[in-house]
Order: C-alpha cells, then structure tokens, then sequence
DNA sequence: ATAGGGTTAG
C-alpha cells in the first residue's frame, strides 16, 4: 500500500522535473526518503537520491539511513564518505547497518569516529554499538561501552540496560548481566527475557524458572520471545516433559506456537538424540499450518541421520529446491551430515559443491564425511584445498583429518599433523583430538606409542581415548599394557562404562570369568551403566505432499 | 529519522 503511494508520489514529482516553470519542493523528497526508510523501500529510494543529484538537495544523513534500513550498506558508506561531519543519525545508522551485515570491527570503527566528540553519541548509540560487541563476543569492548554509559549517564534507559544484560549473557558473563538486571529500577518484558534467555542458553534452566514465575508478580505479562525461550531452555536440554508443559501453558495463555517456537522444540529434541520425537513435532506443526523454514529443516535434518531415514533426508533437500530456497551454509552442513551418516558420500559432495559461500562448517562436514567412508585421499586433498582457499582449519577440522587418517592408515601423516597442530594452526589440542590419534596408533599396531601418549595426556582420559586404547590392547594382545594402564588411569575416574566393557572383553576371551565378575561389581559399586544400542529402522511414511 | 529478548551446521 505504502509502497505504491511512493510511487505514485515519485511519478507526481518526475511531472513536475519535467516543466521547469514549476518548483519541486524540498519537502517533498524529504517526506518520500522517510517513507523509504520505514518501508525498506530500495527502488524508490534510489529514485529519490537520484532527484536530490538532480535538484542539488542533499540529505545525506537521510539518504544513509535509507540505504541502511534497505540493508545496502555500500551505497549507505558510499554517501556516508561524502558527507563532511557526519551527524549522530548517520554514524548510528552505519554501526547499525555493518553489524547487520556481519562486518562488526567496522562497525566499531564507525562508533569509535565519534567517540572523541562523545558529547555527540544519543541514547540509541549503545544500544546499536552493543550488537557488534556481541557479534565479536568482545567482552572486553563491551565493558567499555558499559563504562562510557554509566559515565554519560544513560544506565537508567530501560534499553540500553536490556542490551547490556543480553552483551553480557552472551559474552559469557551471567553474573555481571545479573547485575545490570539487579540495580534496574525499571524493568520491562525485554529486561525479563534478556536475563531468562541468558540463563537458558546456558542450561541454567532452573534459574530461568524462578525469573519466569516472578514476572507476573511484577505486574508483567510474559510475551511470545519469554515463552520461546523457556521451551527452547527445556527442548535443548531434553527434557520433553518440561518443554511440552510450558508448550501447554503457552497455548493455555491464548499465545498460539509460532514457527520459533516449532524450531525450538524440534531442533531442541534433535539434539538430545530423540529423533522420533522430532519427526512427530514437525507433523504435527505442519497439521497445525505453520510454514517450515530453512532453520526448521536444519534443525530436522540430524535426526534423519540418527535414524538413517536417507529418504526423509531426500524429501527434505527436494523440498529446499521446490520452495526455491538457496542452500546456506547452516542447511548445508546440515545434509552434508546427514548424506554421510545415510551413507551417500555422492550426495553429500553434491551438496557440498552447491554451497556458495562455505564456511569451515561445510568444509569439516564434506572432510568428516570422506575420512568416515574411507576416503582418506579425498579427505586429505579437500584439507589442502580448503587451505588453498585460504580458510583457517579449526579444532572441528582436526578432528575429521585425523580420524580420516586413522580409518585409513595414514599413521605418519596423522602424526605429523597432530604435532603441527599448535604450532602451525595454532589450534589446541583437545580430548577428541587424542581419542583420534590413539585409535590411529592402536589400529595399527602401535600399542607402546599409544600407551605412552594416553600416560603423558596432561587432560583426564575420557571414555572414547580408554576404549580405543582397551580395544587395541584386546586386537593386538596386549594384555599387559591394559592392566598397567588399568592401573594408572582407571582408578583416578572409574566411570567410564566403555572402558569397563572392553577391559571385561579382554578378559572373557582369555576365559578368565571371575575377573570380568570382578569389574561387574565394580561397575554396579561405581553405578556404570552402559547405554542401551537402538535399531535403525526407515519408516515409509513422507512429509511434505508432492505435487 | 536511528535502539533492546527467540530458532540453525561440525
């Protein structure tokens, strides 16, 4: 509606360019560029900002906002350049509009320009300055504008203060947004929620609860973000009962379950492994007449691969490219994943390939991928590749070339990877890191080499490094590195029920039962349990109808 | 004219 008034005013305008015996009023352009603005209307908006050219108007601090509400940050930098003293509504609305697009130092940059003149800055400039913080998880820059505010007084505005508590949830410092929370005078649903999602991203969901029930006390009502943010705490951590009562009360409440809220629950139980449960949520948003979206089937896609359901897997990648959606980097990893784990390598790289702008998240999944099948060369010449590119490897990166290496017995290579691991990339080596190598070392053989890295590990041995190293020892017979290690290492953390179970192997293959009775009791003493195995079965049932 | 909570890969 709004956008063909702008039209119809810019043809008005265009008549009157034409007959030069008639003015065009300044006014004019200015009310179109407002409207341009709050409609993130681009087309009409260059339109103005070619009249202004035309009749020597300059409303550059305008025409940047507009070009940044439409999200063109380079044509907005490109006026902005222009513009001798920019004013406070301009440099907001730069630090705006490169956080949103991701670019957070100049961002920065761009409120660090008025930070001499801080006399300058409004209210609205911490709030805006906070997003790139966060973007960077800068908590120390973060920090610094929080000094700036109290300095100049803007620590009473309700917004500034949410953005405040919600930079330092997210940089990893509860306590001190607990903080600005506490010494609020006045605190409305956002200031609520802020705190709330802080404590349930952090899995601290009790806490949650507790700042949940009080808001009513208030005289506050929770809103949609409140309720989505309890039910993601509960989904995430996997409990369905707790996620699905507040999923109930919501509904009780009158608030009908958005699309936030179906993707919370689905890709919360997707990530607790209870893929069924998934797949029912997900019918039973779409009976409901919710429209999936990409972050709805990123969230869905693991648990096909949980269950090997490669044709839900199919249905879905069918249903990106009916619904002419591109493939981004999330979804993209996401069947990269699941291709492997349904075990298609060709599919995967298929998608692989399709990804036009790959972060390191598509190029550890199609590495990952290669190494499980097998594909040691294709694994390596992609980790080459992906350097090439100039992409920096990370720890995920490792993880996949070296188990790529030890499925295929790339010993030496691995090693000298590993050991380049700090040095060269500068990436820490972590457990997962070792649990790799020590399977690499025991597959083929190097038990004295596995044993003396598992001794020498200055981190505490977790189940996959015991396993890997037990189970060699079993292949391999030797019994003798087991039980010295049993004894160095098992007594310092005896809950590690794969260790128990290779170790009991070892022993009923020599028939030795009453050992493997002996680690029974242990393990019933210690309250090992073993986790139950499920079956994978592929059910025929489909979700999206196809035309 | 500009600001503050929610869902996504390994």
């Amino acid at each position: 509606m709004q956008k063909v008034g702008i039209h119809g005013a810019l043809y008005h305008i265009m008549k009157r360019l034409v007959s030069p015996t008639k003015n065009l009023y300044p006014g004019y352009l200015d009310f179109l560029l407002q409207k341009c603005m709050k409609c993130k209307a681009l087309k009409p908006g260059k339109q103005v900002h070619a009249l202004l050219l035309l009749t020597h108007i300059s409303f550059n601090a305008k025409l940047v906002g507009m070009y940044a509400s439409c999200g063109n940050v380079k044509s907005a930098r490109l006026v902005f350049d222009e513009i001798p003293n920019p004013n406070v509504f301009a440099v907001n609305w730069m630090v705006l509009a490169s956080a949103y697009n991701g670019d957070f130092e100049e961002a920065i940059g761009y409120f660090s320009l008025m930070r001499d003149s801080m006399k300058s800055c409004n209210k609205f400039t911490f709030s805006i300055v906070l997003k790139p913080c966060v973007g960077l998880l800068d908590l120390k820059k973060g920090k610094q504008v929080h000094s700036i505010v109290n300095k100049m007084g803007f620590e009473s505005d309700v917004s500034v203060a949410n953005a405040l508590i919600d930079m330092y949830c997210k940089c990893g410092h509860l306590s001190y947004g607990r903080r600005v929370f506490d010494k609020m005078v006045n605190r409305d649903v956002a200031s609520w929620t802020s705190m709330i999602c802080g404590y349930c991203n952090t899995g601290k969901i009790e806490e949650a609860m507790v700042l949940f029930e009080r808001i009513r006390l208030e005289g506050l009502e929770p809103n949609d973000f409140t309720w989505n943010a309890m039910i993601a705490g509960y989904a995430s951590r996997g409990d369905t009962n707790g996620a699905f009562e507040i999923f109930s009360r919501m509904t009780g409440h009158g608030l009908v379950p958005d699309l936030v809220t179906w993707n919370a629950m689905i890709s919360g139980f997707t990530q607790s492994q209870r893929a069924d449960e998934a797949f029912t949520l997900f019918r039973a948003m779409l009976v409901t007449g919710v429209k999936p979206n990409l972050v709805t089937v990123t969230g869905l896609l693991p648990a096909c691969g949980l269950t090997g359901s490669i044709r839900r897997g199919r249905e879905i990648q069918g249903w990106i490219h009916r619904m002419g959606l591109d493939i981004n980097v999330f979804v993209g990893s996401a069947l990269i994943d699941m291709y492997s784990k349904c075990g298609s390598v060709k599919d995967a790289r298929n998608v692989f390939d399709m990804i036009y702008a790959k972060n390191v998240a598509s190029w550890n999944a199609m590495i990952g991928c290669y190494g499980k099948h097998g594909m040691v060369d294709a694994s390596m010449e992609l980790f080459e590749r992906m350097q090439e590119e100039g992409m920096q490897p990370n720890e995920v990166t490792f993880i996949a070339v070296l188990s790529a290496c030890s499925h295929g017995d790339l010993v030496e290579k691995g090693l000298k990877i590993f050991r380049s691991m700090k040095e060269t990339y500068g990436v820490e080596i972590s457990k997962e890191h070792y649990a790799c190598v020590v399977d690499m070392l025991c597959r083929s053989g190097k038990m004295v080499e596995a044993y003396e890295l598992v001794r020498g590990m200055p981190i505490e041995i977790t189940d996959s490094i015991a396993g890997a190293f037990f189970n060699g020892c079993k292949i391999h017979g030797r019994r003798d590195l087991a039980e010295m290690m049993a004894e160095e290492r098992l007594t310092m953390d005896l809950k590690k029920p794969g260790a128990f179970v290779t170790l009991s192997n070892i022993y009923a293959a020599d028939g030795e039962w009453h050992q493997v009775e002996n680690l029974r009791n242990i393990m019933k003493e210690k309250n090992v349990h073993k986790k139950p195995g499920f079956s994978w079965v592929e059910k025929n049932d489909t979700f999206f109808e196809k035309k």
